[in-house]
DNA sequence: TGCATTAAAGATATTTTTGTCCTTAATTGT
DNA sequence: ACAATTAAGGACAAAAATATCTTTAATGCA
């Protein structure tokens, strides 16, 4: 469904959320061990998202990501299309250029109300309400250590 | 959503379908131009396909791809999970391992309820039904040409 | 000022997916 | 039997996604 970039970005965000207090920022090390990705390439993703304004970074001693005040109250759906763009939502199910309204594919209506399914639920869902549901320890975003 | 080689699968089927009278075989040839994909790669697929009993093959002069009694029936789900397998509607979201009811990432419960929307899509609608509709002009596999 | 720390950026490597080509095997018609 | 045709299968190539490593730039602290 995403890809594994765009799975590491939404577990990414949300541990960063989960750890949210004013002032704190959380280091590439913290973020890619709570989530359990590969250190270098959480790193190239936590740039993208930072370049898209999804999350703010700050260089140098005490440095790390955080989220800012409006950044807090993102939705799933900003993150997924910094990440693997709106083609999910947009593009045709059976990978066509041309299909259209007037131009469908077999399943275009099936597949159009699915995708709006999806939209409706990234819209919905903000990054704070999965914040805290995970610093609740009602979800998890990794193995639970014994 | 569904891998490149899924949707030439998909789109490669419901053509057959669409053609499909008794004894009538399709070659590569006309299945690669019908959907508008890469003709060894189109090959490649209806191997798999063939292998996996979605449809059925015939060497020599006058062979083909056809679809069987039995295959007519199929339902859109079978392809998927030919080509793509069932992580589709069993993996978790965020790409998660462990993820379960009672160590659910944070967005399972959500998930859960579009992948069962998609399963259940898919488990519904026949090739059949899609077969019709491209035969009556009323869905488009390709382009259409003046 | 200089050093330690941390993210940004660029270069490179690996793996997976997508796409192509060539040979082999099966089938039919002559 | 033989030639023509068509799918199956294996080998290879290209592109994209994923992953790693190294250097650079910014920041804070001594």
């Amino acid at each position: 469904m995403f890809s594994k970039s765009c799975e590491y970005a939404i577990r990414a965000v949300i541990y960063i959320s989960s750890e949210s207090k004013t002032g704190r920022k959380l280091s590439i090390q913290e973020i890619h061990e709570a989530i359990e990705a590969p250190e270098h390439f959480t790193a190239k993703i936590l740039q993208i998202l930072s370049r898209n304004r999804i999350l703010s970074s700050q260089k140098g001693v005490h440095g790390g990501f955080y989220l800012d005040k409006i950044q807090g109250e993102l939705k799933l759906i900003d993150i997924v299309e910094a990440i693997d763009g709106k083609t999910l939502f947009t593009g045709c199910g059976l990978g066509l250029k041309q299909c259209s309204e007037t131009e469908p594919c077999p399943i275009h209506d099936k597949f159009k109300a699915i995708r709006n399914n999806l939209k409706k639920m990234l819209e919905e869902t903000t990054i704070e309400e999965l914040g805290k549901k995970l610093k609740n320890g009602k979800s998890v975003l990794k193995t639970l250590q014994e």
